[in-house]
RNA sequence: GCUGGCGUAGCUCAGUUGGCCAGAGCAGCCGCCUUGUAAGCGGCAGGUCAUGGGUUCGAGUCCCAUCGCCAGCUCCA
C-alpha cells in the first residue's frame, strides 16, 4: 500500500505507507537529508523518523530556518532539563519551550543555580550531546501519565490542565524519551541530542509558575541554540554590538543625562547636551502641533484628592500613583489631601469644562508636555525608557460622536508623519479592547473599537487585535515602531474615552441648541520624551541626525594662530543656527579630531594657515572617511545650515 | 514587589585562600610642545573600597541589614 506526498514545489511523489521524512528528504539529496531537523505534514510538526500514513502535503524543516531552529532550542531544553534533574537530586521540573533567539526550563530546586552551576550544566549537556542519544517519542494515557510523573507536581498540572498545548489531548499525552530522562512534550525533537552543534546558557532568574505572581516561584535558565558554531558566534557578537547601543551607557558617554540616587529611582537629571536635545525634540513637538490644530496648554502637577477620585484614578490606579500629600491639616482640623499626576487629562478636562462649549469649537485639541510621575514598581525601571518621571508629548481631543471616525483618521496621518521626521520607517499597530475591568457602558466600548479598526484600515497601517489589553477607560490604538537593529518599540498610543466625559459631566451646545457628551480621545505620539529619546539613542547609537544633534559642527584649528579665524568660522556657522563648538584645547588636531568623532559630532571643520589666507575650512563629515580640504567659508556654512535644518 | 548577581577615583577596571602602604588607564589640573584629519610628552592631584552594623589580633575581601544598579519574572491606567 503506498501513499501519495505532496512536495512544496507542487510535485507528488508515491512512498510506502510508514515512510518517515527522513526516507523523503534522503530521497531528495543527502545534502537535504543532513540539514533536516523534522518535516511539516500538512499542517502538523513531525519528528523526522515518524511514520507517515496517509497522503500528505510535506516539507522538510531544515536547521537553517526558524522553524528548524525551534526545533533546536526545544531539544536544548530537554537536554538542559536532563542535566539539571541529574545533577540536583530532587528538583522537579515545570515547562520549557523554545523562545525568540533560544530556549528555557523552569525548575523547582531547593537553592537558585549560580553562575558557577550555569557553568557545570553547560558542561553536563556536552556530555549529553556526546553521548548521541536518540529523542524517542511516545504516548501515554492520562492515568498512567499520572502515575509517571507522580513527583512532578507540575507536570501533573499540565496533564490535569488538557489542551495547555504541551502534548496532551483529552486520553493521551505524547512523551519524548532519551536515555533516562522522559518529559512531557509535543514535540517534534532532534532526532538525536547529538544533533545539537551549538548552545550556550546565558542566566539564570526567578520566574513565577504559570506567570502569576500569586504562585510559587521557580527557577529559569535561559539559553541559545543554533544551527552551527557559527551561528551563535554571529548572535553573540549581535548581543555585544546591541549593548554597545544601551542608552544608559550612551547617554553617560554622551554626557545627555544621568539618574543621580540622591534624587530617588528612576528619575532624571539632563545635562547640558541632553537638554538641547530635548528641547529640540520638544520644539518639534510644539511647532507641529500648532500646526495641526492644536491648542497648547500648561497644567500644575498635583491636584487635589477629589479631582482623582471623580476621574476614576483613586479607584483603578492608587498603586501606581505617588502617595497622598496631607495639606493645610493640624490642630485636630482634617487636612486636605493631594496627589501627584499620573495623567494630564482630568486637567484638560478641567479646561474643556471651565466654559459652556459649542459644537462649533469641536474638535476642540488642547495639548501639553504634561510631566507625570507614577510609582513604577522598582523592579521595572530601565533607564529613561521606565523611568518614574517623565514628559509626555499629550493631548486630549474633544469631539462629536459624528467626528470621531475622521479626527482618528487625521490622528494616524499625523501620527506617522511625525514618526517618519523622526527617522522610523516601519509601523505596526495594535488594537486593544475591552478588559476586564472597566468602565462605562458595553455598547459605547464596541462602538469605539470599531472607529479605531476603520481608521487603522483607512490609513492602511497593518494591526493586530489585542483583546482585554485596553485601558480601564476605554480602548486603544498602540503603535510601534522598526529600530534600525529592528528591535519593536511601542511608542504612540490614542485612547478613546468615552468614561471621562461622563464622570465630569462634559457637554456641548448643539446646532439645535441641544446638550450632547463629546467624546474624548487621549493621544501621545512620542509617548515619554523620556522614553523617546533612550529610544532614539538606540536606534541611532549615540549619531543623532543632525538637527537633533547637541553639537552640529565642531572647529578645530590647527595651531593657536588660528584660534580667531576658528571663532570667526564658529560665528557665521552660529549666525546661521548652526550649534558649534570650536575646540581651542591645548592639544593635538589628531586628539581634538578623534574627540569630536567619538562624541559623534556629525561635521568636523579643521581650519589652518592655508585656510585663514584663503578663506576656506576643511571639512569631515560624519560617516566619510576622508575630509574635504579648501572648501570656501560660505559654501560650508550654506551646506551646515542646510543639514542642521529640522524636518518641518 | 519577587529571584539571582553586582557596587573599589568622574569613567573603565586590577586588587592572590582576610595579612605592611588600595593600584592602572582614560578624564581633570599644571607645565612643555604649536600641531593639517582617530590618542605628542612630563608632572600633580583624586578613593572613610555604596551606607550602617557585626565576626576577627586584623576586613576592599567573611556575615547581616539598608540604599542603588544589572538580568529575568510580575506589572505598565
Amino acid at each position: 500500500m503506498s501513499i501519495r506526498i505532496t512536495l512544496p514545489d507542487g510535485s507528488q511523489r508515491e512512498y510506502h505507507d510508514g515512510v518517515t521524512g527522513f526516507e523523503i528528504a534522503s530521497d531528495i539529496g543527502p545534502r537535504l537529508a543532513k540539514a533536516a531537523v523534522a518535516v511539516t505534514v500538512d499542517s502538523a510538526m513531525y519528528d523526522l523518523h515518524r511514520p507517515i500514513d496517509h497522503d500528505a502535503a510535506v516539507s522538510i524543516v531544515t536547521e537553517n530556518t526558524e522553524a528548524g531552529r525551534h526545533v533546536i532550542r526545544h531539544s536544548a531544553a530537554h537536554i538542559m532539563a536532563q542535566a539539571v534533574l541529574e545533577m540536583f537530586p530532587g528538583s522537579t521540573y515545570a515547562i520549557g519551550p523554545a523562545i525568540q533567539d533560544g530556549f528555557y526550563y523552569d525548575f523547582g530546586v531547593e537553592h537558585p543555580f549560580t553562575p558557577e552551576d550555569l557553568a557545570r550544566i553547560e558542561e553536563k549537556m556536552a556530555e549529553i550531546v556526546e553521548a548521541d542519544q536518540p529523542f524517542e517519542r511516545g504516548e501515554l494515557p492520562i492515568a498512567d501519565a499520572l502515575s509517571v510523573f507522580a513527583d512532578h507536581p507540575f507536570k501533573r498540572e499540565i496533564i490535569e490542565g488538557v489542551d495547555s498545548g504541551e502534548g496532551v489531548d483529552s486520553e493521551y499525552v505524547s512523551t519524548y524519551r532519551n536515555a533516562e530522562f522522559l518529559d512531557l512534550c509535543r514535540g517534534p525533537h532532534l532526532p538525536s541530542t547529538g544533533r545539537l552543534k551549538a548552545f550556550h546558557l546565558m542566566r539564570s532568574a526567578g520566574a513565577y509558575w504559570r506567570g502569576d505572581e500569586n504562585k510559587p516561584q521557580l527557577q529559569r535558565i535561559y539559553g541559545t541554540a543554533w544551527e552551527s558554531k557559527k551561528a551563535l558566534d554571529a548572535y553573540m557578537l549581535q548581543l555585544e554590538q546591541a549593548a554597545l547601543r544601551d542608552h544608559r551607557k550612551l547617554g553617560n558617554e554622551l554626557d545627555l543625562f544621568s539618574f543621580p540616587p540622591e534624587l530617588g529611582s528612576g528619575l532624571a537629571v539632563w545635562h547640558p547636551h541632553g537638554g538641547i536635545l530635548r528641547r529640540e525634540i520638544e520644539d518639534y513637538s510644539r511647532r507641529t502641533h500648532r500646526n495641526h490644530g492644536y491648542e497648547y496648554v500648561v497644567t500644575p502637577h498635583v491636584a487635589k484628592a477629589d479631582l482623582w477620585e471623580t476621574s476614576g484614578h483613586l479607584n483603578y490606579y492608587r498603586d501606581g500613583m505617588y502617595p497622598v500629600m496631607e495639606l493645610d491639616g493640624g490642630e485636630g482640623k482634617p487636612g486636605q489631601e493631594y496627589f501627584v499626576k499620573p495623567m494630564n487629562c482630568p486637567f484638560h478636562i478641567l479646561i474643556y469644562r471651565s466654559r459652556s462649549r459649542s459644537y462649533r469649537e469641536l474638535p476642540l485639541r488642547l495639548f501639553e508636555l504634561g510631566t507625570v510621575y507614577r510609582y513604577e514598581r522598582s523592579g521595572v525601571l530601565h533607564g529613561l525608557m521606565r523611568a518614574r518621571g517623565f514628559t509626555q508629548d499629550d493631548s486630549h481631543i474633544f469631539t462629536t460622536e459624528e467626528d470621531l471616525a475622521d479626527e482618528l483618521k487625521n490622528l494616524l496621518d499625523f501620527v506617522l508623519m511625525v514618526l517618519r521626521d523622526f527617522g522610523f520607517e516601519e509601523f505596526e499597530a495594535d488594537l486593544s479592547t475591552r478588559p476586564d475591568k472597566y468602565v462605562g457602558d458595553v455598547d459605547l466600548w464596541k462602538k469605539a473599537e470599531e472607529y479605531l479598526a476603520s481608521s487603522l484600515e483607512a490609513a492602511d497601517l497593518p494591526y493586530q487585535l489585542a483583546p482585554g489589553e485596553g485601558a480601564f477607560y476605554g480602548p486603544k490604538i498602540d503603535i510601534h515602531i522598526k529600530d534600525a537593529i529592528g528591535r519593536r518599540w511601542q511608542l504612540s498610543t490614542i485612547q478613546v474615552d468615552f468614561a471621562q466625559p461622563e464622570n465630569f459631566d462634559l457637554e456641548y451646545a448643539t446646532s439645535d441648541n441641544t446638550r450632547q457628551r463629546p467624546v474624548m480621545i487621549h493621544r501621545a505620539l512620542l509617548g515619554s520624551i523620556e522614553r523617546f529619546v533612550g529610544i532614539l539613542v538606540e536606534h541611532y547609537a549615540g549619531a543623532f541626525p543632525m538637527w537633533l544633534a547637541p553639537v552640529q559642527t565642531t572647529v578645530i584649528p590647527v595651531a593657536d594662530r588660528h584660534q580667531d579665524y576658528a571663532e570667526f568660522v564658529g560665528a557665521e556657522l552660529t549666525e546661521r543656527g548652526v550649534r558649534v563648538h570650536v575646540d581651542g584645547a591645548d592639544e593635538t588636531v589628531g586628539e581634538k579630531i578623534r574627540r569630536a568623532i567619538t562624541q559623534k559630532h556629525p561635521a568636523v571643520i579643521v581650519v589652518g594657515d592655508k585656510d585663514v589666507e584663503a578663506g576656506t575650512v576643511g571639512l569631515r563629515l560624519r560617516g566619510e572617511d576622508n575630509e574635504q580640504r579648501g572648501i570656501v567659508l560660505g559654501d560650508a556654512v550654506e551646506t551646515l545650515a542646510e543639514m542642521a535644518r529640522p524636518p518641518r
